[in-house]
RNA sequence: GCUGUGAUGGUGUAGCGGUUAGCACGGUAGGUUGUGGUCCUGCCAGCCCGGGUUCAAUUCCCGGUCACGGCCCCA
């Protein structure tokens, strides 16, 4: 042996899908992907490896140290995605431009972060995601939102919160108290955003008495941070931005999307409304909104977006903000596999479950006498495996059982004497005799 | 980035300073010349990697790798 078991392993934080949890998966893709087509959103892809420059502009240098960053042989500096968001919109610059707006646009694919990995993080990770540009506002929004929560429904997910936010509403307040928006390498606001998503209130006033601002602003801040409810928490909202003599506008947004919201999504198990997500970026602008898991632990953010303004960085101001959301695909099987072991669910998946498939299986025979009914099935559309082993019938069929077949097509000598053939059904055990031809052999499977 | 726990065939496990390293599942070949989800038999396959202590290390110690947790972080 060349190479000894266990020389190479593979690299950490990087998976191998084996055939049973690849169906899984698959049945995952196909049903995000067609709950997307639904919403009228259309596939794309981009490349798995993108400029370096692109994730930078994004995210500023940073982000360098999370990359796998490489220089090719004509030393372009290069780096495997990190995520999905930037490569669409460099890809809507590049390519769509002049494509009649709005766009709606899914993608899947797996992206790549240098960072430890655990249970629900990994090196290699993948993500399904849409983005809807050129249109914004309200409505755009709960256009997007609905889909999440669509998504989720369908494929089954328990006991997830979402939580809806605006960082409109921080922004206008934060600026309004005094704060600046200006400054290196992070900004007052940004601070301040940062500080009320972890509700660090200590961090918030200290950051407000270096800034020369009334710490008493902190008192109604924290009131805003605990509102915590439905629709009705804007009521709430709103008298402390009158309080503060901020403008309701973005709040009115807000209250709009979840009106419609209520029509056009299936009612989750539970929607919060907390204004203080902040998603801890800088590109959002409006209405943000994150799901959670508590299965996950740690890890339990299993989709986040929110609208957000980044196609400036492309020269296309005009198509700013957009809408759209990330969904952790790793994350949500992680979930509904240990909420199916909970409630003992037989499917994780839903539609998981492999459609029937057939074993033919001649026996003692020259297998060339039924070669073309094997063809003939598989064109009829049949998923049909042809027995290679050559054992005898009991082992053939236990070997069927095992490998997850649901019938089995005997011929024999005797068989094809009569020109016949016997199918085994094998999951109720029935077996019926039937002429050796596939008309009549589609009849039985 | 910090920190804790762990690592025995493909999977799940037992065990020990000196063992032919045990068991179950699995895989494979038979036991039956046409009927499985029973049984029996044979075989396949393992102490994560590197160093140290020791007459002797799979076992004890150190480092690495990988996995699983808790913080930090998460474009």
């Amino acid at each position: 042996m060349l190479f000894v078991a266990n020389m190479v392993q593979r690299p950490r934080g990087t998976r191998d899908f084996i055939p049973s949890v690849m169906n899984r998966r698959l049945a995952f893709e196909n049903l995000l992907e067609s709950k997307a087509i639904s919403h009228g959103f259309k596939r794309i892809q981009t490349p798995i490896f993108e400029s370096l420059d692109l994730f930078t502009a994004k995210s500023g240098p940073g982000v360098i140290k999370q990359l796998y960053a490489f220089q090719d042989k004509s030393d372009r500096a290069l780096t495997l995605r990190p995520e999905l968001t930037a490569p669409v919109m460099r890809m809507i610059s590049e390519e769509m431009r002049s494509s009649p707006k709005p766009l709606r646009l899914s993608y899947f694919g797996q992206c790549f972060r240098y960072e430890e990995s655990k249970k629900g993080r990994y090196r290699e990770f993948f993500q399904y995601g849409v983005e809807l540009i050129g249109a914004s506002g309200p409505l755009a929004e709960a256009e997007v939102v609905s889909l999440a929560i669509g998504m989720l429904e369908e494929c089954g997910l328990l006991d997830y919160e979402v939580r809806i936010g605006h960082v409109g509403i921080l922004r206008d307040i934060l600026t309004g108290i005094g704060l600046s928006e200006q400054g290196e390498p992070e900004s007052p606001v940004a601070k301040a955003m940062r500080y009320l998503d972890k509700t660090d209130w200590d961090g918030l006033s200290e950051l407000f008495s270096g800034n020369n601002i009334d710490t008493n602003f902190v008192e109604e801040l924290q009131k805003l941070s605990s509102l915590n409810g439905g629709i009705e928490t804007l009521e709430s909202a709103r008298e402390i931005l009158s309080r503060l003599e901020i403008s309701h506008e973005s709040l009115d947004e807000l209250a709009s999307l979840l009106l419609s919201l209520q029509h056009l999504a299936p009612t989750p198990p539970s929607l919060k409304v907390n204004l203080c997500v902040a998603r801890g970026l800088d590109y959002y602008t409006g209405m943000v909104f994150e799901v959670n898991v508590e299965e996950l632990g740690g890890e339990g953010q299993v989709l986040g977006g929110g609208s957000y303004k980044l196609l400036h960085l492309f020269g296309l101001e005009d198509l700013d903000p957009c809408c759209g959301f990330g969904l952790g695909f790793d994350r949500v099987l992680l979930a509904l596999e240990a909420q199916a072991d909970r409630v003992g669910r037989q499917e994780v998946v839903p539609g998981e479950t492999p459609s029937p498939s057939t074993l033919v299986l001649p026996f003692k025979i020259e297998s060339n006498a039924v070669l073309s009914v094997v063809k003939e099935l598989r064109l009829a559309g049949k998923s049909v495996e042809l027995d290679l082993r050559g054992k005898n019938i009991g082992k053939s069929l236990d070997w069927a059982s095992k490998n997850g077949f649901t019938s089995v097509v005997i011929i024999g000598p005797q068989d094809l004497d009569n020109n016949q053939c016997s199918i085994k059904n094998l999951v109720n055990g029935e077996q019926n005799t039937v002429a050796l031809n596939s008309s009549s052999i589609i009849d039985f499977l």
